[in-house]
DNA sequence: CGTATTTGACCGTA
DNA sequence: TACGGTCAAATACG
């Protein structure tokens, strides 16, 4: 595909995201949400804002950047055996990062985590995963995972390289994704029983913890993946912050919890 | 007991 | 030399 036709699909579905961040922060502005949630809508909007200009910038700079192949970009190339030598991750590789703000960290493609880091100027350690089929498939696929500092509920993904196609992915989960009207949620891939199933510990709790009782307990001691029904309620006026903006929320049982979002 | 995760050490880059 | 990314031994888990 030439460069041109590339950023032209690139730009429609920047088009598409910038469209879904503007009605998501008309959403939230007609909720009265916390301006850190707006906040957050307006710098979405803007990043794309920029990568639609860069994209653009480039499509028009002429194709003097372009003379890499996909060869030379060294993606998913592996060390001969017996090589102790690290692979070099080039530039182009980092070019073509897909970065993803998401409020799930499963994305339907399995995932082993091969690391964990404190970066300097971070608050919350990094994240390193591969395809759990790397050795099997020789699938080259990874991500990089930033829980955001703003909103500890969303996960800022840094998806590298690309799973084979012989890669497994839970589309069962994945086709559980639609509502009933048949629309496909934001996070698409969220395995089935995710929601019942925190994603991350928070701070200073235990993971194996049994399931809270209350409302306030369980947004206390863990970070949920946020599904569209999850957003309605926080739409709706339920907040999903700090457990110190959860006093509201003790009547609510997690049995109403549930109800709600799976009626 | 096999598999997944954790975490300190190591390596490459800037 | 500091930092980010990856490795791999130790550990946890089912």
């Amino acid at each position: 595909m030439a460069t041109a036709d590339r950023a032209s699909a690139a730009c429609g579905v920047m088009a598409e995201a910038r469209e879904a961040a503007v009605r998501l922060q008309a959403l939230l502005q007609a909720t009265g949400a916390d301006p850190g949630k707006r906040e957050l809508a307006e710098q979405i909007i803007r990043c794309i804002d920029r990568a639609r200009a860069a994209v653009r910038g480039a499509a028009g700079g002429g194709s003097s950047t372009t003379g890499k192949t996909e060869q030379g970009l060294g993606l998913g190339a592996r060390p001969p055996a017996g090589s102790k030598r690290r692979a070099r991750r080039g530039c182009g590789e980092e070019a073509r990062a897909r970065v993803v703000a998401s409020s799930a960290m499963d994305d339907g493609y399995a995932w082993r985590k091969y690391g964990e880091k404190s970066i300097q100027g971070h608050k919350n350690p990094r994240f390193y995963f591969r395809c759990a089929y790397r050795d099997e498939l020789g699938c080259g696929a990874r991500k990089q995972v930033d829980r955001m500092e703003d909103d500890p509920s969303l996960f800022h993904t840094t998806y590298f390289g690309e799973h084979t196609p012989a890669c497994p992915r839970d589309d069962d989960a994945a086709a559980a994704q639609l509502d009933r009207d048949g629309h496909r949620f934001v996070a698409q891939g969220l395995p089935l029983d995710s929601f019942r199933r925190p994603c991350l510990p928070a701070e200073g709790q235990d993971p194996n913890k049994e399931m809270p009782a209350s409302m306030v307990e369980f947004t206390a001691g863990y970070c949920w993946p946020l599904t569209d029904q999850m957003a309605n309620l926080v739409s709706s006026g339920v907040s999903f912050g700090t457990p110190g903006e959860l006093g509201s929320l003790d009547a609510i049982s997690m049995e109403e919890l549930m109800d709600l979002l799976w009626p």
